[in-house]
DNA sequence: TACATATTTGTAATTATTATAAATTTGCAA
DNA sequence: TTGCAAATTTATAATAATTACAAATATGTA
């Protein structure tokens, strides 16, 4: 699968998004760096490719995008937001000792009973804290 | 079940939690109102039966309650913390319209292979957004 | 009662996020 | 190409949740 520029603009375009070069290298960054990063982690990076670049600009475009489904929002950390480029459902583990946050593979939930009845669901999410086995062994 | 205040020093006493009068009577809140309250509701509440209550202590004592497993803190909001009283799994769901926060009942999710080796899990959290029944009637 | 310790309180500091308005860029029509 | 309206970006200020801190108060015990 190709990850030039190009791609980037494609799929921005697809959702809706008009491809601008800050929205085109936040959504490349997000794509090649899935370490579920925060909005301040993404501006320091990319205020050394786009010296202009405004924290508020990362703020509109990870709204925007969620707003396009391109991102989902993690709320694991009471502090700050994380955002994944990942859509389809998983899971994701919080490590409490070296605070990294890894993806999860995990069965899609089922809803007991009454719960699928009683409201029209377009998101879900699920989320482990503990400690990771690197940290255990260490 | 009883719920008088001899209940909620019993409580706290056997979670390892000394039982001030701040303590029990933000136990007892919780535990009457399961409506997932934030520092800020419970403070508005309280601060009408103890005049001298100090938000300081709402954060203290939810900080505390978390550490002895008395609460857990839920983060579907993305903008204040709400806390539960309920520390059993179960899930919540969000109406993006009304903004209740409701439980969910849910079957106890299933890690894929590899996860369950990856890491020591302590908690595990799952919720939903979406619209509810009520305001998709409307 | 006296005192050490724990708890509560009020205030100030910190920090993520949002609001706002000016500056810049973009796309298009004349 | 030029001019202009709309969209986007930017910098700054405002907001609001949370934390840090130190003084005041309450508690338990010798």
């Amino acid at each position: 699968m190709g990850s030039s520029t190009e791609n980037f603009i494609q799929i921005l375009k697809n959702a809706g998004v008009k491809p601008s070069i800050q929205r085109i290298k936040i959504y490349d960054f997000l794509w090649n760096n899935r370490t579920h990063p925060t909005i301040d982690s993404i501006f320091q990076v990319l205020v050394n490719e786009i010296p202009t670049l405004s924290k508020t600009t990362v703020y509109n475009t990870m709204k925007l995008f969620m707003e396009h489904q391109l991102v989902r929002m993690v709320t694991i950390d009471e502090s700050e937001a994380r955002f994944d480029v990942v859509t389809q459902f998983h899971g994701h583990f919080k490590c409490e000792v070296c605070g990294k946050l890894m993806d999860v593979e995990i069965e899609n939930p089922v809803l007991v009973n009454q719960a699928k009845l009683d409201f029209e669901v377009s998101e879900a999410h699920y989320y482990l804290k503990g400690i990771c086995n690197e940290c255990n062994n260490n």
